[in-house]
DNA sequence: GTTAGCACTCTATCTCTTTGAGTGCTAAGT
DNA sequence: ACTTAGCACTCAAAGAGATAGAGTGCTAAC
């Protein structure tokens, strides 16, 4: 493997995701920067081909890159230019929404604007949700026998559900059960709200408010919902765009799009790029999927990817992927300021 | 336009429903309740091209219902059969959710069973929320200098917001704000929530009242949300499956969703069906859209529909639109009982 | 180690032919 | 007057060669 035999597997790769079409000695010889005769190249390549990186669609086509191929590709040879100053602003922009930002809402901006870039689909999966604490629960009457319970998280997220009881309550009743619930609740982590925390607090309540126990039956969903990652799929269009993805199989993989979890939620860290073909059989063939991790807290509490052909200009897309995963982690490890916090001073009142 | 005639269309369309290839006189004439020849069934069938009510792809093919034929067999030879009442209860069941029923859930998971029992893209206007009265304001302190605005509605509905505020509200400002908040709009039905009115409301609010002003800025958003339609759309993916439809018109119709909104809200009654080629240029090629209107206290407050291809087993689909359409009138027009209603007696605390 | 030259391979494309489903028309039958 | 069998006709779809050309591997010269 020498220098000019790398360059001319960069320059298969580059030019296949540039046209699509198998490319040939000849295209490559041409290229600024390489300075050698269609022949040498073909030499090189009948080598490359022996290695495992490049492929034949047939005979007397031209080259194709192979998974290896790709993999060398985005590990050694790429060039990874950071995004230029300008484009962080634009994209800043993107992520920015008017009125109070919750962490619920920067995600989705994320992966709204990466799917929008990138012209793939763009998926999240998310679990810092289960890394905030509970900062209120409030519950409001609202109609005969019906109640709603209010859940107010740091990271900015306000849940709520409305609960059925079987009687009206008092004023009395109704600050007695805001107070237990607001004792037991507030400032507690919602990964520590486990069912079975949840059942304790049900023990915990007097026979009397045993009646109020829709409520925390309530609280509960909520609670679950909060605990469980959201996954967040845009952009699936873009991929029927693909002259290389086959419809059937992106219909497959958007519907079953739960099952993404398992292959986004993989331990690693740094970017990962995963090829349809090596994975589980619920990613589509030809396809690829590069993900990145953000943090908050010191945690992995999300991965956040997009899908694509596997002939993609991973030079354009990681950089975005990378920025993003960045700035996502420091938006959600800053400081919680003003709206998505609840200090200790001021959350008792 | 003799009996048999008729009855050699209705054949044709739903041979050409049923197996996608151009029909032909010889299996028009082997199918049972015709009994005269081929020949016979040739010299119907060119009358019946005449008449514009088929075509043929080329000279030397079948015949394939035109529009007018579909429209002519939809609305006078089509049988009309009400579903069956298991079914009617298999649909039932599937509109229910379990806990306290929103009509905006009930109209989500109507958009998600027609999709899902068409095989269509199910599409729901709803204009619903507008018909319905603010049964509650609530602002809920959520951390320094921010504040929940909650609002609930009749139909169930219950939005919240975050505002930021300059400061922080005494216990007293907050229960001054709560119940001028309350005063003024509790009772009020959405659609006289105009921006004029929440106008108005910021001006009725004494100098002192005006840092507070960001809480009724929120509450507008909230109400402007219920007052414009929210569109469904669901089962989007089921259109790829289809051949006749082209994959790239699909994805510009998804990507231009907001679109049919103005087909949807035409204004008509009963059941209506539109064709691809007729209308605008957002809809399909090759494809159908049925629609029908649900109704609320006498008016029309939202249409429902699915869009397929023309190619569509009409004798099935449009009886579930209809039963979806009737069940949905029935259930939101309901007095509103429990857990969506707040009566005088109890509204005010 | 590199390159020009050349025979070779194999797909994509074109044309030509064949096939067969389906028609329209005519003439006979009821 | 309507129906039907028969038949010539049409035309898309499928198949069979034939052709062109892009790209290769190999050899021999540089």
């Amino acid at each position: 493997m020498n220098e000019r035999k790398l360059k001319i597997l960069a320059a298969v790769v580059e030019e296949y995701v540039r046209t699509g079409e198998p490319v040939g000695s000849k295209v490559i010889a041409s290229l600024p920067g390489i300075g050698v005769s269609a022949a040498t190249v073909r030499n090189d390549m009948a080598m490359l081909e022996q290695l495992g990186f490049l492929e034949q669609p047939h005979t007397s086509a031209g080259r194709v890159p192979t998974i290896s191929g790709y993999r060398l590709y985005i590990e050694e040879l790429m060039s990874h230019p950071s995004l230029p100053g300008e484009e962080q602003e634009r994209l800043d922009k993107m992520l920015a929404d008017q009125g109070p930002m919750t962490e619920e809402l920067l995600i989705q901006n994320a992966t709204t604007a990466l799917a929008e870039l990138t012209q793939c689909a763009a998926v999240v999966s998310d679990f810092s949700p289960k890394f905030s604490v509970i900062s209120k629960v409030e519950v409001i009457p609202a109609g005969k026998r019906v109640y709603v319970v209010l859940l107010i998280t740091s990271a900015g997220s306000i849940k709520n559900k409305a609960c059925r009881l079987e009687f009206d309550l008092t004023n009395e009743q109704l600050a007695l059960v805001s107070d237990f619930l607001a004792e037991h609740l507030e400032g507690v982590s919602v990964e520590e709200l486990s069912e079975e925390r949840m059942q304790n607090l049900t023990a915990a309540m007097s026979a009397y408010m045993m009646t109020m126990a829709p409520l925390v039956e309530g609280i509960c969903e909520l609670s679950r919902d909060l605990r469980h990652h959201a996954l967040l799929f845009k952009g699936e269009n873009n991929l029927f765009s693909y002259e290389d993805l086959d419809k059937m199989e992106v219909v497959q993989l958007i519907e079953h799009k739960d099952e993404l979890v398992q292959l986004l939620d993989d331990s690693f860290s740094g970017i990962r790029v995963m090829f349809g073909e090596d994975e589980g059989s619920f990613v589509i063939g030809n396809s690829s999927m590069i993900v990145s991790k953000y943090r908050k807290g010191g945690h992995n509490v999300g991965s956040l990817g997009v899908i694509g052909p596997m002939r993609l200009d991973y030079a354009k897309v990681i950089p975005y992927i990378a920025y993003f995963s960045q700035k996502i982690t420091d938006l959600i490890s800053e400081e919680p300021s003003g709206q998505d916090s609840m200090t200790d001073e001021n959350r008792k009142e």
